[in-house]
DNA sequence: GTCTATAATTTGATAGAC
DNA sequence: GTCTATCAAATTATAGAC
C-alpha cells in the first residue's frame, strides 16, 4: 500500500529545479511551483518555509546526484579522455533532451542576487566537480608529471568550457553545438 | 553650458546594466534604478517605456560596445594569440575589478524566462561576437587550411571557455581563476 | 522631463481550520 | 499534510499635473 500523495515534496523540488534551469531563481514562483505540483502555495511553505531553503535543499540535491552519477575519478582515470567523457555526457543529456543548462551553472550567472544560502550550494557544486576532475586528473598516466597549477587549470579549462558551451548552445538554441564541443575538449 | 540633467538615459542604462550583470534581468526592479539615479520610477517609464525595452536596449548598446572595442578581426590576426588576447582582455577587465560577468552571458543563463526580445539581443551578441573570431580566425597564417567546421568548433570552444571562465571565476570569488585560462586558450 | 498618485497584479509568507 | 483566507510588500505600468 503506497502512500497517497507522500512524494509531494520531491515533485516540488523537480518542479522548483526545472524552473531555475530555465528561467533562473528569480523567474518562478511558489505559486507557479503549487500550481504545476497541484497544491496550494501554503503547502510548498510547508515543506519549504523560505523560498531561499528550497533553492539551497534543490541545488543540494543536484550536486549530490550530480557526483554520485559520475562515480568515482579513479576508476575511469586511465586517461584524460574518459574523464571528460563522462563529465560532456552528464551535461549532454538533460540539455538536448530538455534544453537544460546545469542548475549551478544558471545559479552562478545571478550569483549577487541570491540569498545567501543558495549560493553557498551553487559555489560548493564547483568546488566538489574540480575536486573530482582535479583527483582523476592526477591520477592518468601523464597526469602524474603535471605541476599543481597545471592541473588546476587543465580541470578549470575543461569545467569553463563546459558550462559556456551549454549557455551557448541553449541560448542559440542549437544543442548539436554542445556535442561540437567534445572533440575539442580532450586534445590539450 | 552643459544640458542640466540630460544624461539621464544613459545613467539608467549603466546603472541596468550593472544590476543585470550582477542579479540577472529577473534580479532587478525599476524602482531600484530610479532610486539609483535619483529619480521616480516614472521618469525610467518616460524613457523606456516597458522592462523588455530596457532590457533589450541594454543589450544592444552592450554588443555594439563590445564589437567596436575588438575591432577589426583582420588587423590582429597574423596569430591565432592575439584575437584570442583581445577578446580575453575585453572580458578581464569588468571581471576583476567590479566582479561583473559578461552581460549577455547572464542574459543566456537565464534566456528561457526573458521576454522575447531581450532574448533575441542576448542571442545577437554570440551570432556577432562568434561571427568576429571566425572571420578573424580564418585569416591566419594556418587557419586558411582548416575546414569550415574546424573553424566553428574552434570558434566556439574559445567563447565556451571564456564565458564559463567568467561564471566560475566569479562565482567562487576567485577572478584570478580568470586569468588562469589564458594560456589555455591558445595552445590548440 | 519630472513629479504625485494610484491602479492592477504578483510575490513571499503566516494563521488557523480540518 | 492540505486547505482557506489573508497580509504586507513589491512589481510593472499608467494618468495627469507642473
Amino acid at each position: 500500500m503506497p502512500k497517497p500523495h507522500a512524494e509531494t515534496e520531491s515533485r516540488i523540488m523537480d518542479l522548483a529545479e526545472n524552473m531555475i534551469r530555465r528561467n533562473g531563481y528569480n523567474g518562478f514562483s511558489f505559486r507557479e511551483i503549487a500550481a504545476g505540483v497541484g497544491v496550494k502555495s501554503s503547502s510548498v511553505h510547508y515543506y519549504f518555509p523560505t523560498k531561499a531553503d528550497l533553492g539551497a535543499c534543490v541545488a543540494r540535491r543536484y550536486t549530490d546526484r550530480f557526483l554520485d552519477a559520475l562515480g568515482d575519478p579513479e576508476d575511469s582515470s586511465e586517461d584524460a579522455q574518459h574523464l571528460v567523457s563522462k563529465l560532456h555526457g552528464e551535461f549532454a543529456r538533460a540539455l538536448s533532451s530538455d534544453g537544460q543548462m546545469c542548475l549551478c551553472g544558471v545559479l552562478a550567472a545571478e550569483v549577487t542576487g541570491l540569498p545567501e544560502t543558495v549560493a553557498e550550494e551553487a559555489k560548493g557544486f564547483f568546488d566538489r566537480t574540480d575536486a573530482w576532475l582535479q583527483k582523476g586528473l592526477k591520477k592518468t598516466a601523464w597526469g602524474g608529471r603535471l605541476s599543481a597549477e597545471e592541473i588546476e587549470r587543465q580541470s578549470l579549462a575543461v569545467l569553463a568550457q563546459l558550462e559556456g558551451g551549454m549557455l551557448i548552445a541553449r541560448v542559440q538554441d542549437r544543442p548539436a553545438l554542445f556535442d561540437l564541443l567534445k572533440p575539442q575538449l580532450s586534445d590539450k
